[in-house]
DNA sequence: CCGTTTATGATCATTGGTGATCGTTTATGA
DNA sequence: TCATAAACGATCACCAATGATCATAAACGG
């Protein structure tokens, strides 16, 4: 990766969060901390961001009111270092030019920082990441029409006949509430509703879930796991639930935090 | 290969995204590295672009797009307080409950401030309108679905089967171009085909012009006269447009910089 | 047709960025 | 206040990127 493109990363983690560590910048651009240390030095020299101690920090001061509602930035302290190595991975992917659909969620939005240095033609249904990569990308946008639900950021709408059915992508990313033996799991059944929508506009979907998300049930179950094509985890994935995604041949792939991943089945 | 035709490569890949490698020139041209570096050396002495290790950026500082394009930004400053009012009479014509459209544009785009304290169903195809009453107000945001013009930050879909036909407003506030006696002028043909499909869409038109629109014309008419129901405006304009607005049965409302408007016909 | 010039590609020594290690500094909690 | 852990800065080894040099081939002019 270039120190260009490193860079850019650093630039949108910072406008994304009131101040973005030095391990989280390592799991989003898969650099060493010195190589992070000294890119922020840098663009702390040219007055691109402050320097502070355990990271770096907008060189504005951050708007008071996030987008994000209090439920999503909750959430999005939770597992960050894990969720940001899953979502670098996902992006490595992804090459310029793709059709992709980002499905809404915390996890999927830390792909947004790896896509900065992307141009990509992206689908999306949430809110905050159309709102970033525009203001921090030069990839493509669409966005699905609806009412936007502020607790989870997502725009949905009842009616079968909007815009989705005419976007047709190559991947579709998504996080998830659970991952069991009877398929991916979710909670609310308005988003099933419109993830399943979206399901179907995709060849492949890739299933963004740290390895806690082996552990939890959930009520619904959104997909079984052959539908699944990829799926991936951090080191915490037990033998079983890999295996069990192996039964169903499932592509797994674990993040490591550092640099690279490793494909396991 | 020709030397031209490389530089124009070189060029036009550097424009195209933030740091081009060598390695990425050689491929795109055929040419050996060394040919390359001493292209982008060239190419650096004539001030075309910046050479950096690993191989060349753009020489303008890479222009983090701001989520409203640079058009959207300086037409926002111009006429701001006449804007301002016209928005506020606007916003006077809704109570909290109603269901309006908003068509995106820099006029409209202030009617967010008044908006802020009301709690109605808004639907607009303008993102930079969505994120701002999403994050400053408790209105129930409705959102078009389509890929988003950064130039004018507005969300367009070719296609008509999208959720615009599900959303029925009392009344649609739009701005304009022009407006003469042939009607609501536009300049782009892709802008007048979104606004004719939600102009269907609401009952009653509003139609927020300063006077200066009234001198100007443009290429393209939306919709004729006698389909507006209500124009306004601020007190610059002439009796000639106000007499031409009153024959076709519309209502003008004069905003006031001050506090009140005055309602003429 | 031949000699010269110019552009290109290959080789190799050098430079510069990257990552790892280790000692030092700073923050946090007991 | 002290103890501990995290963060930081400095140093060094490594490897890719670079620049210099030279050989070759194409273009040019006589």
């Amino acid at each position: 990766m270039h120190e260009k493109e490193r860079h850019r990363i650093i630039l949108s983690a910072v406008q994304d969060r009131p101040v973005a560590t030095v391990v989280e910048l390592c799991n989003l651009t898969g650099a060493s901390e010195a190589t992070i240390r000294r890119d922020i030095a840098t663009l702390h020299m040219q007055q691109k961001l402050r320097r502070v101690r355990g990271g770096a920090e907008a060189i504005n001061p951050p708007p008071f009111v996030g987008l994000a509602g209090r439920t999503f930035a909750v959430n999005e302290t939770m597992r960050t270092s894990e969720k940001q190595a899953i979502a670098r991975a996902a992006v490595d992917l992804c090459e310029d030019g793709d059709s992709i659909i980002i499905n809404g969620g915390t996890t999927t939005f830390q792909m947004v920082h790896p896509l900065a240095t992307r141009r990509c033609q992206i689908f999306t249904n949430s809110f905050p990441i159309a709102e970033h990569l525009l203001k921090h990308s030069k990839n493509t946008i669409m966005l699905s029409g609806g009412t936007i639900y502020r607790e989870q950021n997502i725009i949905l709408s009842p009616f079968d006949n909007d815009v989705t059915r005419n976007f047709y992508a190559k991947r579709m990313f998504m996080g998830a509430q659970g991952l069991g033996p009877l398929g991916l799991m979710e909670a609310d059944p308005l988003l099933i509703q419109a993830e399943q929508k979206l399901i179907g506009q995709a060849d492949e979907l890739v299933v963004l879930a740290d390895s806690s998300k082996f552990e939890r049930r959930s009520s619904l179950v959104l997909c079984p796991l052959n539908r699944i094509t990829t799926v991936i985890t951090d080191e915490g994935i037990s033998d079983k639930a890999a295996a069990m995604l192996d039964a169903a041949d499932v592509t797994l792939v674990v993040a490591q935090p550092g640099s690279g991943q490793e494909e396991v089945s």
